[in-house]
DNA sequence: CTGAAAGCGCTTACAG
DNA sequence: CTGAAAGCGCTTACAG
């Protein structure tokens, strides 16, 4: 069997409680003990068993991740950069795949609390107060990515949507476009859905341009949403020569019937995306977007957590800068 | 404090032993008693802690997973399925990105080790003998997923990569292709760099057409080695009417070169891709790829870990079976 | 500088 | 059907 403390104290005559304190780089023991016990430590191939010293130390140096979904490049970038930061302060995680399901997601945060996670991340979910209460009874610290709460005072890190949109549709109006058509996700999604809706209207209106309802149209942040709505756009027969999607997956289904159509991208129509993950860089041609820094914000959450389990105090709340990457889907028709 | 089972137990005047016999559907109890128990563990809120019934039955319920990126479609989709088999069996999954480092991978293992993983799944990595010696000593079940080991017996799961290579080549054959560029993954790459390559010139032998090495490119899986490759193929002026890519990214990347040479997809070259992530279907024009069925893959994994965890035998290898998926990236030249 | 002992919250023989 | 007790592998006062 694997040797356990109680092996090596035998081996190497000493109490467990003085291989613990060496193992924990407590004080307490002499330089030769330690360097003694060390020895016998590799001797033995002795590892520490973590089960045993999270049920007293209660700590676990994992962290929860609650995600609505992992084969999506949005999650998967914001995830990539929690584990990096999580594994660089020698913490792990579990991730949690809720779907978007109620059920689902409350299931999980039984189970991280049973299995005592010392922090919770939750990436893009809307907070509801059934989450709220069960997180709240677990009593642990927890942030959330791309997403806040209004209700609840709840540590969050995210970008300024409404000002990221107001930003990329005036980058379009700048550029010499007027009638610019919004794909937006979800019309009840108060987080990503109607402040980039704002934030379109608003800088259409700071630019004297007429909001027109025919332009505007709703998904739900995926690639076959993206899709229905170019198609509902070019049905309408208004014309445009831009459309603003509010996220990549969309601007990539309205790019996708744009193609379908013969529309030249971006000669006839320009497109710009929000989220800037891989794939914007891989689409063709490649697409001008709205940046969120995933991969950062995905840091600045485990850095959020580990600050709260060291002060015990709520961390503070970061709005994180957003940018305009410029590619190639946008014509320019100023001149 | 949170309720132990020393709580309820009180509670209900039952001693600790029916109180985890109960919980653990164990026999042992009146329905009347387990009827009172019950309740007041409701009423209590009480959950059990893992963590201290991990210590003693040795088991974690949580799995481990080793892939090289996660912000890769490819390792995302497989993960997918991973997470979601795991959760249906009421198993957490440890996520761990090593980068294709080798002293990260090692790192990732200790820590397992230590947490006590009930077993391991390996995405896309090849097994060295260094990883094979501490997973060996780790004593747990593990499995690999797309990828294998010829030196050590160790349950895998995989597409047959030279076959489905072949297939890709022929179909494009089929289709009255006859200079069909290859961009491959490493050369050095056991697993999906020989094999496929090896497929590819069997299918060209098979049907009389001579293998140039001109027409064949080395990357590394990753969208900017596509482009390298294309741009690479196109200088060397050989004519070619089709390219077969070992990878969705290189295909993609391929296609972007493509494009920005006014080079018509399919019109002037075809393209089939690898994977089909859900990017194939995303890009433009959709692309004809080679399919492995990844979240399956994922499935099964756990189930091969859960079995052998149950047999204490290892689990059978499962050779999964690829597809071909056709859709707009491959012009007909038959006619 | 070091050790004996209690205790973390469970499960599991063992005895009745 | 039920309980007392040992034990899982550690950490942490406490005492010396």
């Amino acid at each position: 069997m694997k040797p356990t403390i109680k092996d090596v104290a035998n081996a190497a005559n000493v109490s467990i409680a003085t291989v613990s304190r060496i193992l924990n780089k407590q004080a307490g023991y002499s330089q030769t003990t330690k360097e003694h016990v060390m020895g016998v430590i590799a001797e033995l191939g002795y590892h520490p068993n973590a089960i045993a010293r999270g049920l007293v130390s209660k700590k676990t140096k994992t962290l929860g991740v609650l995600l609505p979904n992992v084969s999506n490049m949005f999650s998967s970038e914001v995830l990539d950069g929690i584990e990096q930061a999580a594994h660089e302060n020698e913490y792990s995680v579990i991730i949690c795949n809720t779907d978007r399901n109620g059920r689902r997601t409350l299931d999980y945060l039984k189970v991280l609390g049973e299995k005592k996670v010392d922090g919770l991340i939750f990436i893009s979910e809307a907070l509801t107060s059934e989450y709220y209460q069960a997180i709240q009874h677990l009593n642990i610290p927890f942030v959330l990515v791309s997403s806040m709460s209004y209700k609840y005072q709840v540590p969050y890190i995210k970008v300024d949507d409404k000002h990221a949109s107001y930003q990329a549709v005036t980058y379009l109006i700048e550029k010499g476009h007027k009638d610019i058509a919004l794909i937006s996700g979800d019309i009840d999604d108060v987080l990503a859905g109607i402040p980039r809706v704002e934030g379109y209207c608003q800088a259409l209106r700071d630019h004297r341009i007429e909001v027109r309802q025919e332009l505007i149209t709703y998904g739900d942040f995926g690639f076959e949403s993206g899709k229905e709505c170019m198609t509902r756009l070019i049905q309408t027969d208004q014309p445009f020569s831009a459309v603003f999607s509010t996220s990549e997956e969309m601007a990539l289904g309205a790019m996708s019937v744009a193609h379908q159509n013969k529309i030249n991208i971006p000669e006839d129509i320009s497109f710009v995306g929000y989220d800037n993950t891989r794939y914007a860089e891989m689409s063709i041609p490649p697409l001008t977007t709205v940046a969120q820094p995933l991969k950062q914000m995905g840091n600045k959450a485990v850095e959020m957590i580990l600050t709260m389990l060291e002060t015990g105090k709520k961390a503070q709340s970061n709005i994180m800068p957003h940018s305009i990457v410029e590619r190639e889907s946008v014509k320019s028709r100023t001149k």
